[in-house]
DNA sequence: CCGTTATCGATAATTTTTTATCGATAACGG
DNA sequence: CCGTTATCGATAAAAAATTATCGATAACGG
């Protein structure tokens, strides 16, 4: 069951939403829901969600739709948010910290395990619980426990030397903070979570508004 | 000169991070970069970058490529980096203080001019010289100042009425960090940062590697 | 001075993504 | 019990984005 592995990359952005929708207290929460309702919800096309939701879920049945609960589990499984994955976070600055003291990734089945910092004076401390250790206890702690994702949060001109520390160390996967372009091998994936990006969209789409009236 | 306002959100998307390889250090800074460079740092396809470079810039010579002080100040310019928009911040939490003690804004034409929350113990609280004041200000500040960027960072179910509320005083753009759908009027644009799509991100591709091997 | 070559810009081909259409299913009401 | 209707899933059409191809340009080396 469910060997279609192929989601494409829009449609797993859309997902969470979905899941988000499922969760709200939407509407005295009936036991079904349909594409349409969802479609309708979030401002998409209804085919856009039914497809979406039938590279997850094989249980929608015409007329009724599918069972909230179910999908729920269906969407969350397929999300990796039952299934914890363990990550080192590198740099402890503060983004670094302010994302080591946020608790709302067990919920999304990220366990952050420790950090690392090349500053001596944070060798030891703990923020929210997790020890922020000295870089040369990475690779090793990797390996160890075997983990695979890894969290960027230096100042840029250091990213890529640590991306490149974290591959060898075993990390697949790499979630990227730092405003810069990360070179990897094939097979390892680059999520970047830069502000510059975003905030170019905003002041374009300002930019359009105020040029066309 | 420069009325090709319409530039695809996956070209925007990269503009920044051609910008970033421009400032960046590298190989001598050379007067002159091509379009075939910078695609080879960046892991691109050259034809992209020279159409996405030709939505900016009218200045590349074959056989020479673009003047690099030139194409930084032409990128700059059309991302909106030398004419600082004001913003409001509403949510003073970890996340919300965290973007205010941020200080790498300006430099990307962004000013948080205030911060708003509906605890009334952060009413007055400075955080990094910038003031928390009560919600009930924010409708008069927006209007008075003209701010049109509205940056959302209270929990996803109060993020909707904070989003009417940011439109309502004229806000025209929204940058929406909390884990939630906005549905807003046409010609208002909402960016999401949202973390729970970029972990759906990572975790796919960890799935996608164990499962094939 | 002239052939070679790196580069741009434009156009065409391919791929991917989104949107529309249509038949099949099964609950519901009369 | 049967027609109506909401919904799914599949297939087709349209739109958008990426990639490939090609001619034109102008610096460079001989």
């Amino acid at each position: 069951m469910m060997s279609d592995r192929c989601v494409s990359k829009q449609t797993l952005q859309r997902l969470p939403a979905y899941l988000n929708y499922l969760h709200g207290p939407g509407k005295g929460s009936k036991k079904h829901v349909s594409a349409t309702m969802i479609a309708e919800a979030l401002g998409l096309n209804d085919v856009v969600v039914r497809k979406d939701l039938a590279s997850v879920s094989s249980s929608g049945r015409p007329r009724v739709g599918y069972v909230r609960s179910e999908l729920i589990k269906e969407l969350e499984s397929f999300l990796g948010y039952d299934n914890s994955q363990d990550a080192v976070l590198v740099g402890a600055g503060k983004l670094g910290q302010a994302l080591m003291a946020y608790g709302g990734f067990p919920q999304y089945g990220l366990n952050i395990l420790a950090a690392f910092d090349s500053d001596p004076r944070l060798d030891g401390v703990e923020v929210a619980g997790k020890k922020i250790l000295s870089m040369d206890k990475l690779s090793g702690l990797c390996r160890r426990v075997g983990v695979h994702i890894g969290i960027i949060t230096v100042p840029g001109e250091h990213a890529q030397a640590v991306c490149d520390q974290l591959i060898d160390s075993g990390i697949l996967a790499v979630w990227n903070f730092a405003n810069a372009h990360l070179l990897v091998p094939e097979g390892i994936l680059v999520q970047n979570e830069n502000m510059a990006v975003s905030l170019a969209l905003l002041s374009n789409h300002l930019k359009e508004v105020f040029s066309t009236k």
